[in-house]
DNA sequence: GCCCTCTTGTTCGAT
DNA sequence: ACAAGAGGGC
């Protein structure tokens, strides 16, 4: 097949360019994704080993769908076997830690401490430092501790200018146990997957020289989202070869409160000198007045690199904006506008409904079950996260990581098997403890060695089927409908894992917890299961459907209170250009005049973003309601 | 000392 | 949906 085939001028470019520093700038539907997957197969057919290649996508969702397009354009890649490195900056940290954390003192075995196992280290953390939970926030804690982490401010840097007040003091003193923790535990949190290898790659020249002669040519996707740690990462791994091409939209950065820097971008042909600097500007995406639309809102920014997006796409329907009274009308109207949709022929998976919080998707999911329409909630408390199915991912990581003492303390005791809160701090502080109390505890390490034991003789689902059963959860969670649902929940785990049917556990369970607590929550959107989609603006990114439905268009709910500061105004703005540039051919914008937030009514006026669309490009459409009850309305608003 | 049940608060976005 | 804390039962 031909890899130029299909391509524009600049796109071709792109793809042909493939020696030395590569900017792309590419504009919201651009077709940046095909340019990278053409640039890589384009490599591979130059002669390039495909395993001295290496792509980072924002999402293990994307990284699939690159896969799939080069397999699509190569065929099998090269008959070597070998095959690209496609993954997310948290997936390349853990094979760089996997390959050489020894050299830091790191297991091969460690463990991934997601959020709520860190925060729960840092509660124990700061209990042990007699701090009161009032005035001192785990969570505030935690925020800063992770900024730091991903500023890459070292531990010995706080305080050498003395502390400005008692609380930098303290959150110094936490940072420095938590750190501790965690290398005592074997485990890395998020952070810790970027700013390790970045780390690592520094200090061991030898190391660096390895990664730096492996990765010949080097993709990244989403530049203008790229914190610290994964800027340093690029630099490091690149400073060989040279052959690192960057894609990004500065209009796109909606990350900056993770640490994000799109600044990044503007300085590409600054850090990597002899860069050619590409502008992707036609969209295939959307229709004329959909583009328009976003493009007079972002050209209100001040921050950003103006790019002249255009588009050969028909003309296209107004964009509708339709102003309710509350947020069950708002749910309503949706479900009415989705009728409308399927009505001319749009399929259910073909419709996005997007919000700026997780909150407000309750209603609408009611409003969704009312009238039986298939729908999947994409954020929100995803599967992976549930309490129960965490809890056998713990049992999981113990066998596995026996110095990961995080895992150990949320199963030790789940289900009940009579450790209580002052025979567990007995246990971790080492004090004797009597003959009861030890049996307790061995009958803990005793399942704990049993698990262990089946790595090698099991495979997965087995080895899981064995853990929910000697844990003893199928006893615990048979007294009640809750609790069979937990204990179903804990099953489906079992199903997930039976596509590694064939090899034992031992082979694959590193893989696995990657997999499971890698899961970002666009990894489960599935457009191919017809369901209308219910996803955060955040969420939203990178994915695309022909009819967007964007709701609470509220001042203090989109652009949303707490980002009202002089900067992050502009990032809620480049957020809302997200949301109206993932619509292909119709787009709605609904308001409500009055809606709960917080517990309390809240009268919210027009976002301002609604009033920076220009006039012409806009259908306004306030219904008229029949004066009954909710229950009893007909919806007929048009 | 431990377990269970009930209440209350929660909240911007998320690898 | 979950955590944290209170309070009663064993």
């Amino acid at each position: 097949m031909d890899i130029f085939h299909g391509l524009n001028p600049e796109q071709k470019i792109a793809v042909e360019t493939t020696e030395g520093p590569l900017l792309v700038l590419a504009g919201a539907g651009s077709g940046k994704t095909r340019v990278i997957a053409h640039r890589i197969a384009h490599i591979v057919r130059q002669g390039t080993a495909p395993d001295r290649i290496l792509a980072v996508t924002f999402t293990n969702k994307a990284a699939g769908e690159m896969r799939e397009r080069i397999h699509a354009l190569l065929g099998t890649v090269d008959g070597s076997g070998s095959v690209p490195f496609i993954g997310t900056f948290h997936a390349l940290g853990i094979q760089i830690l996997r390959t050489h954390g020894s050299r830091i003192g790191l297991s091969d075995r460690f463990s991934i401490a997601d959020q709520e196992d860190s925060l729960k280290l840092i509660k124990e953390i700061m209990v042990g430092r007699q701090l009161d939970p009032d005035i001192y926030d785990p969570q505030r804690f935690r925020g800063i501790i992770s900024q730091l982490k991903n500023e890459m401010t070292p531990v010995s840097q706080l305080g050498a200018a003395g502390f400005s007040s008692p609380y930098e003091e303290q959150i110094a003193g936490v940072y420095v146990g938590y750190e501790a923790a965690l290398h005592k535990m074997q485990n890395c949190d998020f952070d810790d997957l970027l700013i390790r290898p970045v780390q690592l790659l520094k200090d061991h020249a030898d190391v660096r020289e390895y990664w730096q002669d492996k990765w010949k040519y080097i993709h990244i996707d989403e530049y203008q989202d790229t914190n610290v740690a994964q800027y340093q990462l690029s630099r490091l791994l690149s400073a060989r070869h040279h052959n690192i091409c960057v894609v990004g939209d500065i209009d796109q950065a909606i990350y900056s409160w993770r640490g994000a820097d799109w600044r990044n971008i503007l300085n590409f042909e600054r850090d990597f000198e002899g860069a050619t600097v590409i502008m992707l500007e036609q969209n295939y995406r959307s229709t004329k007045v959909i583009l328009e639309a976003a493009r007079s809102v972002i050209a209100r920014n001040s921050e950003r690199k103006p790019i002249a997006l255009r588009t050969d796409n028909a003309e296209g329907e107004k964009v509708r904006i339709k102003i309710l009274e509350d947020e069950r009308k708002e749910a309503a109207m949706v479900v009415s506008d989705i009728a409308d949709a399927i009505r001319v022929g749009y399929k259910h998976s073909d419709i996005a409904i997007l919000f700026r919080t997780n909150a407000q998707s309750r209603a609408i999911e009611e409003a969704l079950m009312k009238r039986a329409i298939p729908y999947r909630l994409v954020s929100g408390v995803r599967f992976y996260d549930r309490k129960e199915v965490k809890d056998v991912l713990a049992y999981l990581k113990r066998a596995r990581n026996p110095e990961d003492g995080v895992s150990e303390r949320r199963v030790l005791n789940m289900p009940p098997r009579g450790i209580g809160k002052v025979l567990l701090y007995k246990y971790i502080a080492g004090i004797s403890l009597s003959a009861s109390e030890q049996k307790k505890i061995e009958e803990f390490t005793r399942i704990i060695t049993e698990i262990s034991e089946k790595f090698s003789t099991t495979n997965l689902p087995d080895l899981i089927t064995f853990i929910i059963e000697r844990a003893g959860y199928v006893t615990y969670f048979s007294k009640d409908a809750e609790g069979k649902e937990r204990l179903a929940n804990m099953r489906e785990l079992v199903s997930v894992a039976a596509k590694h049917r064939d090899t034992h556990a031992i082979e694959i369970i590193d893989d696995f917890l990657q997999e499971v607590e890698l899961m970002s929550d666009q990894d489960l959107v599935d457009t191919t299961v017809d369901a209308v989609h219910l996803l955060t603006a955040h969420a939203a990114k990178g994915l695309e459907f022909k009819v967007v439905i964007v709701t609470g268009l509220e001042e203090g709910l989109f652009p949303h209170t707490l980002a009202q500061e002089e900067g992050m105004i502009e990032e809620e703005r480049r957020l809302f250009y997200v949301a109206v540039t993932r619509a292909r051919e119709r787009i709605i914008l609904t308001l409500t005049m009055r809606r709960m937030m917080n517990g309390e009514v809240a009268f919210n006026d027009p976002s301002r973003f609604i009033g920076e669309i220009p006039e012409h490009l806009v259908d306004i459409i306030i219904p008229e309601y029949p004066s009954k009850s909710y229950e009893e309305e007909t919806i007929h608003y048009f």
